[in-house]
DNA sequence: GAGCTCACG
DNA sequence: ACGTACGTGAGCTCC
């Protein structure tokens, strides 16, 4: 017999819509449900193997059925447009895909269904997330009910359903008394699942249940008395039509799992690479064209040797060593594939680095690979250095689209449509794709002039490491240790029992419920107990200073002091990895331990600060930026008032504070001047009165009137704010200063909360960006001048708008001074950029 | 693995 | 009527 599946199309993209995180594609075109739903039916026609397939719409019209029912149209929620906009792509995809679209003016997707399953001469499975088709269950018919959004499914055929206690007619029955409230059946008020099937396991039937009403009592009768006609109206409802006029014949359209290019297109347009990648193709062609390829497979190291011998100068090497290796040189019109079994056997790993080495060092050879700079790392210890250009795939699709962050080679492959395992070739197809996008979205300066010259002066600063205090760092967690255990002690005596003080949901138990202190705001698993609201009850209860203090120290000392023991090497030092490939607007991150954020502002984190020191007869010399986004805010927006107060180099948050409160600069108090920062930094966070309101603690009129006399002071300001999210609306993107991009699929969306977030978005990208394009270019600059001047200082720390130099104390005036050139002279604004630089014996005196 | 909390710019 | 400050990473609980 033939197979038969037949999909509730409405249900099923429903249910991925909600179950998935919201993908866009490059263009900020949503495809996160057509994603989901693509996902499950591939493992759904593995598993079934159909002879054919049609998916079925619903059409916006209610049905007949659903018509009769008043309330049907006003309580249904119109589906969300970011879901609206997938249907017709996945339409489109399925048609492909040779699976027939069956929609009916007037007709829900289960009505067709019903239909199709009735006239079946197959094996049928429908395909559902909606109980309500649990009905057309017979001898041949199976409904197949995704669980858990749509990743799992759960076969319903008349037994299994017989194992629940119900027939597959009495599924209508259940629905008319119980009802449903997702489609607006409105079934017996004050009637749920339990009494209906209670009902149903007695009398069977609905009209029985009404022919006994006699022999129930008390609320049961009145309640069934009462919902009489709602019963019978919602039986009509429950009922899905299964002689709709559907002219469709799935016997027309024979349904295989080998699909055609035009599905592979489809599936690359959306960017379905790892999908795409898993399919049968009658054609299989590459997308991108390789030079002529011959796989050469190396038996032992003659052979290796003989096969880098022949990638010659003005070559190109590509190689992927991450995961098996591949290398290969694509000019000569031949390829190497070295496979992981040689290792071991013909060639050990030492063997083969060192054979890699010339090529490697080759200025000549131009080299591509994916993540340079562990490739670095990986070579160092072979002594092996990257010399000539070596492109890097990771940044240029980094600069691409800085919200995508591709782990691996073969997760930017598959995202780009590159098929194959040989990790050479899809390099060299993916470096040609990049190069052209890179052109096209004007990327290739910022590439060429700023990320790549990047990656070998974060190398540098990697492998030179911070210096720890060892013995201070013990001391410190011998306090520390201390400390917290005194705490706890006294916290769990205040509470009355032993606790967890860590988890919040027993310290909520303790304090809201057993201490009955007032709870503020809610989390998804209860009240929340952060900061803000301990804060508040500080004088509430002798417990909560306590658990403040508690909090901070344990904080400080697993983080930042058992969290970091493990990473100190030998030597005392920390080398944190530079992640240059993952924020969204171009900062750096840093990882292993993360390095930009050693405490500060708290006097008990300004302890942990101090135990990062310099090697051995250094000094730590430091820089920072002074208020570098909002003097880009300055020369960016053009705004004459702004730009002046930061010429006249007084402090810019008492003379924002002088213009706001209408004061002499003299006059300006301590409050103000706070008011007048937390409005700066809201500026450029995209300010939001509501943001504005809870950091000052002020409500949101005031707020509201704040930010009106901060734009009257700066007029351009405004205009700036405003033009950038025009621009972005516009353009779907913002830029930096040098042409950074990133694109905000967040203004498309229907949401509020959503498109407002894409708005501040949009007004802080392009300063936050430029910021870290500057210090980018500036890392550059002082690795270079370092060098050239022969010092043996370096390079060691970025934290944003921070460089830490480690350096000898003989060096430390010049060093100084060429620190502060390089960062304050690597850009030149309408106003000046000022860097502050100092030295100390720690992290903490330096700065 | 998600959610909460908190460290930094 | 909605729900928000921008950008990160890490440790801990609890499911």
């Amino acid at each position: 017999m033939q197979t038969l599946v037949l999909l509730d199309s409405n249900s099923l993209i429903n249910r991925a819509f909600y179950a998935l995180p919201p993908l866009t594609d490059r263009k900020g075109r949503q495809t996160g449900a057509i994603f989901g739903f693509v996902n499950m039916f591939l493992k759904l026609v593995d598993n079934y193997k159909p002879d054919y397939v049609v998916a079925a719409f619903d059409r916006k019209a209610p049905t007949f059925r659903k018509k009769m029912y008043e309330g049907y149209k006003a309580t249904r929620k119109p589906m969300p447009e970011e879901l609206a906009c997938q249907l017709e792509p996945l339409k489109r995809l399925l048609r492909a895909m040779k699976v027939q679209i069956a929609e009916i003016d007037g007709y829900e997707a289960d009505d067709i269904l019903g239909t199709l399953s009735k006239r079946s001469k197959c094996r049928t499975y429908i395909v559902t997330g909606d109980r309500d088709s649990l009905q057309l269950i017979d001898g041949k018919t199976t409904v197949l009910m995704t669980k858990k959004g749509i990743s799992e499914i759960v076969e319903y055929d008349e037994a299994r359903l017989k194992e629940d206690g119900f027939t597959p007619s009495q599924i209508i029955d259940l629905k008319s008394l119980m009802g449903d409230s997702s489609d607006n059946i409105p079934g017996v008020a004050g009637i749920g699942e339990g009494t209906a099937t209670k009902l149903l396991k007695e009398y069977g039937t609905l009209d029985n249940v009404y022919a006994h009403i006699d022999e129930t009592k008390g609320a049961l009768n009145r309640k069934l008395t009462e919902g009489r006609e709602s019963a019978y109206l919602s039986y009509k409802l429950a009922t899905i039509d299964r002689d709709c006029p559907i002219e469709t014949s799935p016997e027309d359209m024979p349904f295989s799992q080998t699909y055609d290019e035009e599905v592979r297109d489809i599936l690359l347009e959306f960017e379905f690479g790892k999908i795409a990648d898993r399919l049968n193709f009658t054609v299989t062609e590459k997308k991108a064209e390789t030079p002529a390829v011959k796989a050469v497979q190396i038996e032992d190291e003659a052979g290796l040797s003989d096969a880098l011998g022949r990638i010659k100068n003005g070559g190109l090497l590509a190689f992927d060593i991450s995961q098996r290796i591949f290398i290969g040189g694509s000019d000569v019109g031949y390829e190497v594939v070295i496979s992981d079994n040689l290792l071991g056997e013909g060639v050990d790993y030492n063997t083969f680095i060192s054979a890699l080495k010339p090529l490697i060092e080759d200025e000549d050879v131009r080299k591509i690979c994916f993540d340079k700079k562990t490739y670095m790392h990986l070579f160092e210890p072979y002594g092996v250095t990257v010399k000539g250009v070596c492109d890097d795939v990771m940044l240029k699709a980094y600069l691409c689209d800085s919200n995508r962050n591709y782990k691996t080679l073969s997760a930017l492959a598959a995202a780009y449509g590159i098929n194959g395992e040989d990790g050479a070739a899809v390099l060299v197809a993916l470096d040609d794709m990049l190069d052209d996008e890179m052109r096209e979205k004007e990327q290739e300066k910022l590439y060429k002039e700023l990320e790549l010259p990047l990656v070998d002066v974060l190398y540098s600063m990697e492998t030179a490491g911070f210096k720890v205090d060892r013995k201070y760092l013990d001391e410190l967690n011998g306090e520390l240790t201390a400390e917290t255990e005194k705490l706890a002690a006294e916290i769990t005596d205040l509470a009355g029992e032993p606790f967890n003080i860590n988890s919040t949901q027993q310290l909520a138990r303790i304090l809201f419920e057993k201490l009955g202190l007032k709870h503020g705001k809610k989390t998804k698993k209860g009240y929340s107990t952060n900061v803000e609201v301990l804060e508040s009850l500080k004088n509430d209860h002798p417990i909560i200073p306590a658990i403040l203090q508690y909090r901070e120290l344990v904080k400080l000392k697993s983080t930042y002091l058992d969290g970091m023991l493990p990473l100190i090497d030998k030597n005392g030092k920390i080398h944190t990895v530079f992640r240059q490939a993952v924020t969204a607007t171009g900062r750096l991150s840093s990882t292993e331990p993360n390095l930009q954020n050693i405490p500060i502002r708290k006097e008990s984190g300004k302890r942990i600060r101090k135990m990062f020191v310099p090697a051995d007869g250094n000094v730590l010399v430091c820089g920072d930026y002074s208020q570098i986004e909002l003097r880009l805010m300055a020369h960016m927006s053009g705004d004459k008032t702004m730009i002046e107060a930061f010429n006249e180099g007084e402090d810019f948050h008492r003379s924002t504070a002088a213009k706001l409160f209408g004061v002499p600069f003299d006059a300006v108090t301590q409050d103000m001047r706070r008011s007048a920062k937390a409005v700066n930094f809201g500026i450029i966070y995209g300010i939001s009165d509501f943001g504005l309101s809870e950091d000052l603690g002020i409500s949101v009129p005031q707020a509201r009137r704040y930010m009106q006399n901060y734009f009257e002071t700066y007029p351009d300001v405004k205009r700036f704010m405003e033009e950038c999210v025009a621009f972005a609306k516009a353009n779907g993107y913002v830029k930096t200063l040098y042409g950074r991009k990133r694109y905000i699929p967040e203004l498309q969306a229907s949401v509020y909360a959503t498109r407002a977030f894409g708005e501040r978005v949009a007004m802080n990208m392009p300063l936050q960006g430029t910021a870290s394009d500057i210090i980018k270019a500036a890392m550059i600059e002082v690795d270079k001048k370092l060098k050239e001047g022969g010092y043996k200082a370096k390079l060691i720390m970025q934290v944003h708008d921070e460089l830490i130099i480690d350096c000898p104390l003989s060096e430390k005036d010049e060093v100084s001074k060429l620190l502060k050139t390089c960062m304050q002279n690597v850009a030149e604004l309408s106003v000046p950029l000022i860097a502050d630089v100092g030295s100390g014996e720690n992290w903490l005196e330096a700065k």
